[in-house]
DNA sequence: GATGAATGAGACTTCATTCAT
DNA sequence: CATGAATGAAGTCTCATTCAT
C-alpha cells in the first residue's frame, strides 16, 4: 500500500508549507510575503506549492484554518483538568500568554487577519473568535452552575472576558512586557473579571 | 505676505493627501494601497506626493500620527465635562464606539498597524496606545482621589480598562453588532470594570 | 500473439491522443493548448503522452499529418464516382464545404499551421496543399482529355482552382454564411472557373 | 506649445511599438511573442508599453487595426488611376503580391488572426476582409456600368475575386514561388476571373 | 509500460519612484 | 513648485517535461 506512504508524505509536505507560510506571512504580511521564499524554506520547488494550494490567497486561508484549530486545541487542553472558576480563568489567561509568545507567528497572523482588510480572511478569523467565545461561555456557565457566578447575559460576559484576557495579553506584549511579567498579572486580571477593579489582589 | 498663504495651501494639501491616504490604506492595507490612486483622489499629480512625503512608508507613518492626534483629541474632548468615575468610563467606552464606527477607516488603519508586521508602524501605533493609557490612568487616579476606587497598580489597571473597553468594541463590531447595540453595553462593561462580573446591571 | 493486441491497443491510444489533440489545438492554438488537458481527455496519464510522442511539437506535427491524410481521403472519395468536369468541380467545392463545417477543428488547425509561424508546421501543411493541387490537376487533365477544357498550364490552373474553391469556402464561413448558403454557391463558383465572371448562372 | 511635441513623440513611440510588435508577433505568433522583447526592440522600458496599450491582447488588436488601415490604403492607392477592368484587377492582384512580400510580417499576422482561435482577433481580421470586398465590389460595379461585365450578384462575385486573388498569391508564396513569378501570373488570374479557365492567355 | 508528483524557467503585469519639462 | 511619462524590479502563476514508483 504505497498510497498510505504517499498520503503521509503529502500531508507532511502540506504541514511544512503551512508552517513556513505562517512564518513568512507573520514576518511580512499577506501582500509582502513571497511565495517563492515559502517554497524555498519548505524545501520544495516553486511550482509545487500550487499542487497543494490554489493560490496565495488559498494558502493564507488554509494556514489560518490550521492555526485556528491549533489554537482552539491549545486553549481547550489547558482548561481540561481545572476545577474552580478563578483557576480556570487564570489558566485561560496563561494559555493566551503562552500562545502570544510561543506561537507569536500564528498569533500575529490571526490578529492581522482579524483587523486586516481582506473580507475572507476576516471571516475566517472571526470564526476563531466565536470558538473562543463558545469555550469561555462554557466556563462561565459551569461557574454559574457551581454558584461561583451570577450573570444575566453569558454571551456578553464571555465576550468581555475574551476581550479583556486576549487584548490585555497582546497589549502588554506590544508594550514590551515579558512573558513572565504578563503571567504574573493573571490573578489581577481574573480579579477584575470576578470582582472589579477596587478589589485588591490578595 | 504670500508666505502665509503658501504655508496654508501647503498644509491644506498635506491634509488632503493624508485624508485620502487614510481611506486608501484602510481599504487595501499598506502594500496593496496605490500611491497613484491617493494622488488622484487628492486631486494632485503623482509626483507631487513626493514633495510632501519622503515615500510611501513616510506617508503611512505621517497619516498614522495624524490619526493618533485626532483620536486622542476625540477621546479627550469626550471626557472633558464629566464628573463621576462610572460616567467617565461610560463616556470613554462610547467614545471608542463612535470612533470604531464613524472613523472606522482610521481605526482599522490603526489596528492593522498595531498588529501588523512593520516595526515602525507598530511603534507609532504603540505610542497611541500609551497615550490612551495615560488618559485612562488619569481618570482612575482622579477616581482614587475622589474615593471612588482603591487600586494598587494604576498602570496595570489602566491597561486592563483600555483592553477591555477598546477590544470589546472592536470584537463586538467584528461579530456584527451595530453601533447602537454596542452602546447599550456601556453600563455593563463599566460594571465589570468597577465591580466584576457577578454584579447585575442595575 | 499478444504482440498484435498490444500493437492494436497502442495504435488505438495513439489515435485517441491525436483526436483529442486536434480538438484542443483547434480550440486554443499550439501555444495555449495544454498537454495535460489532452491527456485527460484521452483518458491517459500525463506522462503517457511522451511514450507516444517526443514532445508537444511532435504531437502537433503527427496530428497534422493524420489530419492531412483524412482530408485527402475525404476529397478523393468525393470525386470517385463523378463524371463530367463541371460536376467534378462542384463535388470538390462541396467536399471543402463539408470539411470546413464538419471537420472544422482539423480545418482550423490546418489553416493556422499554413499561415502560422512555425516552419515545420508550415512545411507539413504545404505538403497537404501540394496533394490537393495534384488531385485537382488530375481532374483538369482528364477534363482536357475529354475535351471539356483547354488549358496551357495545368499546374497554375490547379492552383487557381484550389485557391478559389478552398478560400471561397473559408472566407464565406468566416463572414458568417451557413453551410447551406455556401453550398448553393457551388455552381456559381464553378461557372467562374470554367467561363469567367460574366457568364450568368443558368 | 510643448504639447504638440509631446503628442508627436507619443505617436512616434506608439508607431515604433506597433512596428516591433508586428515583427515579433509575425515571427512567433501571439502566445509565444514576448512583450519584453518588443519593448527592447522598440528601445523603451518594459513597463512603458503598458502606458500605450492595456495589455498584450490590446497591443495585438491595435497592431491589427493599424495593419488593416495600411493595407486598405495600399490597395486603394493602387487602384486610383487605372481605367479598364482587366487592368484594375491586375493591379489589385499585384497589390496583393507586393503586400505579401514586402509587408509579409503584417500579412502573416493578419492571416493568423483570421484563421486563429481568438474571437476578437478574428473579428478584427474579418473587418479587414469586408473592406477588401467593398473595394472589389466597387471595381466590379464600375465594370458593370462600363459594360465590361454582366454579373447578377456583385457581393458573391467580389468574394470570389478576393478569394482567388489573395489566396492565389498566398498559396503561391507558400509553395515557394518568387515575387516575380507570381506577378507574371497576374494576367492569367484575371483571365480566369473574366473569362474562365479555358480562355488562353493571349 | 503507465503514471502523476515535482520541477523551474519564463511571462505578464503592477507600481513606487525619478526626473525632465 | 507641480507634473506625469518612463522605468524596471519583483512577484504570481502556468505548464512542458522528467523520473521514481
Amino acid at each position: 500500500m504505497p498510497k498510505i506512504v504517499d498520503e503521509r508524505m503529502r500531508e507532511a509536505t502540506r504541514r511544512r508549507i503551512i508552517r513556513e507560510a505562517a512564518s513568512e506571512f507573520a514576518r511580512l504580511g499577506f501582500d509582502a510575503a513571497n511565495i517563492n521564499t515559502i517554497a524555498e524554506q519548505a524545501g520544495i520547488g516553486k511550482g509545487t506549492i500550487y499542487l497543494y494550494f490554489e493560490n496565495k490567497r488559498d494558502l493564507f486561508l488554509s494556514m489560518l484554518r490550521f492555526i485556528a484549530q491549533e489554537h482552539i486545541a491549545a486553549i481547550r487542553s489547558t482548561l481540561a483538568a481545572t476545577d474552580n472558576l478563578q483557576k480556570r480563568l487564570e489558566h485561560l489567561f496563561r494559555a493566551f500568554v503562552r500562545l502570544a509568545f510561543e506561537e507569536s507567528d500564528s498569533f500575529n497572523v490571526y490578529m492581522s487577519a482579524l483587523y486586516g482588510v481582506n473580507r475572507a480572511f476576516k471571516d475566517e478569523a472571526t470564526r476563531l473568535m466565536r470558538d473562543y467565545i463558545a469555550i469561555i461561555a462554557l466556563i462561565l456557565e459551569e461557574g454559574q452552575t457551581n454558584g461561583e457566578l451570577h450573570c444575566d447575559d453569558i454571551e456578553a460576559a464571555a465576550l468581555m472576558v475574551l476581550s479583556l484576557t486576549e487584548s490585555y495579553v497582546l497589549s502588554a506584549r506590544v508594550l514590551g512586557q515579558t512573558e513572565q511579567e504578563i503571567n504574573q498579572q493573571a490573578r489581577r486580571v481574573v480579579q477584575l473579571i470576578l470582582h472589579g477593579l477596587s478589589t485588591p489582589v490578595s
